[in-house]
DNA sequence: TCTCCTATGTCAGTATCCTTACAACCAGTG
DNA sequence: CACTGGTTGTAAGGATACTGACATAGGAGA
């Protein structure tokens, strides 16, 4: 027993719930939701990317990716082709439409996340995102 | 922007996607799920809360958390009775196989925990729980 | 007392995600 | 060349959580 505390653990689950809940608020008006955003989001970082790799990257399975995908293709935000070049791997790629909703997503989560921090001091907002990061090298991310 | 470096809240999203997956792992051979836990936990530390009460302070919703409740009953874990002594509200409880099945979940969930804060001094480990509770605060929790 | 208002429990329907399973494709090794 | 292992895409089914709606019980105020 080493605390009397609420545990890091239980901090953190309220933390990331509390800041989803406000993220899905802030993206309603865009029709769209926090999965669609981190979806959207690591296309940008890594264009191209299978949909396979891009699960893993937003800690969701490729099932549900692909549903996902299929919504984002539907409203024409994200584009794939129908063939692989080589392999089974197909590239998933941002439309112009995508890069556009990514941009106001983006302005919409940065103020969230503005929010959130706003009650730290510059100083320990690095040093969160470091701790984060400690914990999830510690737990083999 | 502010970002070259990836967001505090993809850290977040990251670090307790993870927590979330080795508690489960640790869990599994006690027949627990960590919402599973979560509800345990709770109830130890307000003993005789209604559900809608439970249900708020482990982020789910009163229907989610009365199948919860119900799974727990099944297993003897938790009682509540038929019948509110005032108002609809009925108080629910740890019963004595809840309170030792509890006992061995926190042991193995304080064990993940200590693994996932072993990648920091013990200094920083107050202030990664100060940081995430000023979080919570600034988010309106 | 009567009337809102809120909170609780519950039911039905929906949505989302996961588990399991299988086929296609590439790379490495015998 | 054949075989094994790993990765990708896809489909079917189940588990879990949420939204919407309703009846009930108690408290606050006119």
């Amino acid at each position: 027993m080493s605390n009397n505390v609420p545990s890091v653990g239980y901090a953190l689950k309220q933390a990331q719930s509390l800041l989803h809940l406000r993220m899905e608020e802030a993206l309603k008006p865009l029709g769209l939701t926090v999965s669609h955003y981190s979806c959207l989001y690591r296309l940008r970082l890594e264009p191209g990317i299978s949909a396979a790799a891009l699960a893993r990257r937003t800690f969701v399975t490729r099932q549900s990716m692909n549903v996902m995908l299929q919504q984002l293709i539907d409203r024409d935000l994200v584009a794939r082709p129908t063939q692989a070049d080589s392999g089974r791997a197909l590239p998933t790629l941002l439309t112009a439409a995508g890069a556009s909703a990514l941009d106001a997503a983006q302005v919409l989560v940065d103020g969230v996340e503005q929010r959130m921090l706003s009650g730290l001091p510059p100083g320990d907002t690095t040093a969160l995102a470091r701790g984060l990061s400690a914990c999830v090298s510690a737990l083999g991310g």
